[in-house]
DNA sequence: GGGGAGTGTGAGAGCGCTCTCTGGAAGAAT
DNA sequence: ATTCTTCCAGAGAGCGCTCTCACACTCCCC
């Protein structure tokens, strides 16, 4: 392999000073256009490509953000389409920008500090932090540092940072007037974890309908598992056995929640309806298929990633859900 | 934010040059223990953190290695877990040699020429390419360029390049010949894209396992997506009405062909029993649920890692994969 | 006790780039 | 014609680090 360009070569090339040379690499207005073009044909012949690493030495810019996903989200990494739609749109954005995307999961211990360190020392620009938990401390500890940082999901504590959230609430909100709307009258949910915005907003939205409407909650709490969606199901039911309708805080809980349904003889939807959140894939192959809320994972990378790199201002974002009626929810 | 310190720094705080400092910093042995500890304590109380881009720059190595995902990867990103687990088996591996992980989803135009670029000049030490189509021409541009390459898959046409890959054809041999042992006796399959490696290894599976028991082939040919294994199963019934028993080659086309047997009043699993391919999670909340040929996702991951950055020699490896048997192929 | 081997430390070059500062040429104003 | 301004190009410093080389020192053997 050849050795690669540097930047003297170039200038060597086209009879210019590396001064000169940088300028049209950087593309400075104030050269000569026939020095400008000499310079760039000097760069295509040699395939001259800027060497980052010196060029981060001098500017103190990394022209890389980090895109953190903490040791929770990672477990559920695999299975949550979330994830994959926020890098996504993480990526398309860092990409027309052009510049890196460093993709950090911090599965192991110690993985807070490696993050630490590695972003408050000028290796990144900055960091997206992808926190399902609101109490998260890092987005905290970078921010003081001095880090330019955005969070996908409102901090369950006030903060000032700047972060990208789902409309949680208004979705829970919609999916149970939809019930209403389908004539549903004992309209009980399975909440998300309590220590998770998207569990808390949730059950806010599907409480603040029923209250508005009189009506009395019917509360089981799950882990956002399938499996935890089963057995809050199983415990809704004997609870309430007129249940007519479930609003579950996650497709994944939904999936669990319909075999214990049926398990228990009920009917989707003639006896009882069931609405989920996030609009999985697999939310369309269920039997019968899942009303659900579909949320903006892509928009939502896309946002966290212009505000890091402050191609819009940093701010509190919410972004709409929208209720997608499948079967689940009858015809 | 106060400014970070750099090795003169600490240097000065121990008292001793820099090279020395350097030499702790980098576990060189040939330093006096009290000197080593004096410069520890400095590190320690300084918050010291090497400056990765100097470092770069002198060493000529960035301490870092791509994942790029082409674009077609790119585009079922979301949908296949597949990636997911390869991400995750990656990040693991870097992380614990202490390097970065920058992520390329090449999906815009040029996204190759991107890749190139930045691979070929030095900015990363090696890239491990999730390349769906063995005929992907990026992982043959790179090495012919002196970049360490791995590719997750074989490619089409031979190479000397390492690569890691499923064992694709034992899986589908595996479970052709569960449902040979299940007793079933016309067995069909849906194939996959006959220009991915996956595609072609699944189905010449299916073909060896029925050419041993002189069995005639019947074949249907989908695009990996659920829609089009409604439709090849559709075909299969038309062409087949006999048949007792389908192997698909990825559980997306089996999502989309359970309820096309449905709908033809096939009863899964006592008329046709159903196998699947790659254990995606909702293979197990399918009714009933999709027995289906388990891929070690995250250790594939691992193991490109393992090889981009030289921690095991380069080769072309291919795991195991195992059958998982659940209820479409019968108690 | 002098020369050699071995060991630990420091001085200094230089990685490739950006950016400030300086200088020279050309044109405008006096 | 002289001075002032404007504009563009080059010289050179220096970003923070690693690594080679030279040097000082200790220890050992003859």
């Amino acid at each position: 392999m050849r050795a690669r360009p540097t930047l003297e070569k170039v200038a060597a090339r086209a009879g210019v000073s590396r001064a000169t040379a940088s300028r049209v690499v950087n593309g400075s207005t104030r050269v000569a256009p026939q020095i400008r073009d000499a310079v760039n044909r000097a760069v295509e012949e040699l395939g001259y490509v800027p060497n980052q690493a010196a060029r981060s030495l001098v500017t103190q810019r990394a022209d890389s953000i980090a895109l953190v996903f903490p040791e929770p989200a990672t477990r559920v990494f695999s299975d949550d389409p979330t994830f994959a739609g926020i890098i996504r749109g993480v990526s398309m954005e860092i990409e027309e920008a052009d510049k890196q995307l460093v993709l950090m999961l911090t599965g192991m211990a110690g993985g807070y500090q490696r993050v630490e360190r590695y972003a408050t020392n000028g290796h990144v620009d900055g960091v997206v932090i992808a926190s399902m938990h609101g109490t998260d401390p890092l987005p905290g500890i970078l921010a003081r540092r001095g880090v330019p940082v955005v969070c996908s999901g409102r901090p369950t504590v006030p903060s000032s940072l700047p972060y990208v959230d789902m409309d949680n609430a208004g979705g829970a909100e919609r999916a149970v007037r939809h019930l209403m709307e389908r004539g549903r009258r004992r309209i009980a949910t399975i909440a998300g974890p309590q220590d998770m915005i998207a569990g808390i907003d949730r059950l806010n939205g599907y409480r603040a309908v029923l209250r508005d409407s009189d009506r009395r909650s019917i509360v089981a709490v799950g882990d956002f598992t399938r499996e935890s969606g089963s057995s809050a199901m199983r415990q809704l039911l004997a609870d309430d056995p007129e249940i007519d309708a479930v609003f579950v805080a996650n497709d994944m809980m939904a999936l669990g929640a319909l075999p214990a349904l049926r398990q228990a003889g009920r009917r989707v939807p003639d006896d009882v309806a069931v609405v989920g959140f996030d609009d999985i894939p697999a939310a369309s192959y269920t039997e019968p298929p899942l009303s659900t809320v579909r949320q903006p994972t892509v928009e939502m990378g896309r946002r966290l990633a212009r505000m890091v790199l402050d191609l819009e201002e940093k701010a509190q974002v919410m972004l709409p859900t929208e209720l997608v009626v499948r079967g689940s929810t009858g015809s």
